[in-house]
DNA sequence: TTGCTTCTGAACCAACCGATCCATATATTA
DNA sequence: TAATATATGGATCGGTTGGTTCAGAAGCAA
């Protein structure tokens, strides 16, 4: 079933990344229209239009290309099949090569493109800031796990391994835009991990609970 | 000394405390002459720009006032005379509380102002990057000077701890502004002490260094 | 070739951007 | 009062913003 009619000028797929790259350094609305029709081949005003609808419109296409690329280092949270730890051990340490990995913008897209935005584009903030409450819901599902499992001891003050976490994970964001150089941000996850293990049972107790 | 000429016909400290907010909740692009002017005591253009100079310039006052004040909660860092683990922790519960305050936006000015730009302001945001670079620096020193005291054991990974301490602290900005309680930032700085206390050297290694 | 679809370039819109100029108003100092 | 110094309101600058429309060219299937 080809598609009938004139194809598309510009290839869509390298369109979209170029446009996810522009948002990522500048932000939403400090890219403008002028940016974007630039970077994605020089299309015209009114194919920009045709093929994305408004730059509001766009931004969303282009949210949901990077939670299915590069976004899927933290989905290790939400997955019950990895053991607790190693589902927060792989969501950091993904999360912080991803955000420092020089083939694209540092740092997280979703901290960071709208962090600072007018109010009439309050509801694109608040879009990403359901999105970050994810993250930290996975975290803190994630703690629960590991003390229900009895990985962690049964009096893990669960709030504050959750948040510590999660502060870790956003600032990883901020620390990668300023160029902390990745053998450092590895460096702080270990030792964040290191609360964790703090909190650990003893084998045995781990033991007890599986029996 | 009186001054001459015609008296200003509106308040200077209260003016630069909206303009503040107004920084401190939208960043500095997304901030518009017109929202300033009348948030402002609805001043006129002449009147702004004859009192200030231009927005850039209005930024930077209003940032050096935001150091000598809101900001002067991560003074600590740098006060060689405090125990260095009391200077992390005042630190950190110092931003946690301040950030959360209902009394101004929430989140760090520092952090979130510039955290998306055009180019043409990137002086702007190697500005602020320059202030958050002093806070990491800040964090290192107060490890380095621990584990030189005999607080901390020898072996410590500095680079680590120091990196956890940092992304909880610029970690906060994004947590607060997305509403996560006091309580919970709180808690999550505990745990992230334990870290420290994990390192801390026993007893004796102390007594031996001190002697 | 005939339809049909889609893309393209150019022109256009009202609104807003930060910034500047000038004449006027209001205060202190001599 | 005269001289001086500063602040004010209002008009206005050129440029850019995001968003839209339209006539026509370009490609494909039948």
């Amino acid at each position: 079933m080809a598609r009938t009619g004139r194809p598309r000028g510009f290839d869509m797929d390298e369109a979209l990344d170029q446009a996810m790259h522009l948002f990522w350094e500048h932000g939403y609305e400090a890219t403008s229209l002028s940016q974007l029709k630039a970077a994605m081949g020089g299309i015209s005003a009114s194919s920009f239009f045709a093929a994305f609808g408004s730059k509001e419109a766009l931004f969303r296409t282009v949210l949901d290309r990077y939670a299915q690329t590069h976004g899927q280092v933290v989905a290790p949270l939400h997955d019950p099949a990895l053991k607790p730890r190693d589902a927060v051990e792989q969501a950091l340490r993904g999360s912080a090569r991803m955000q420092t990995d020089p083939a694209h913008p540092l740092g997280c897209f979703v901290v960071l493109t709208t962090a600072n935005s007018s109010p009439e584009n309050r509801h694109l903030q608040t879009l990403l800031a359901t999105e970050r409450q994810r993250n930290r819901d996975g975290l803190r599902a994630c703690v629960e796990r590991a003390v229900a499992r009895g990985d962690l001891r049964a009096d893990t003050d669960v709030t504050g391994l959750a948040t510590v976490l999660d502060g870790v994970l956003v600032g990883l964001a901020t620390q990668a835009r300023d160029g902390v150089p990745l053998s450092a941000l590895d460096a702080g996850i270990t030792a964040a991990l290191g609360v964790w293990d703090a909190h650990a049972a003893p084998a045995a107790a781990r033991k007890r609970k599986a029996a």
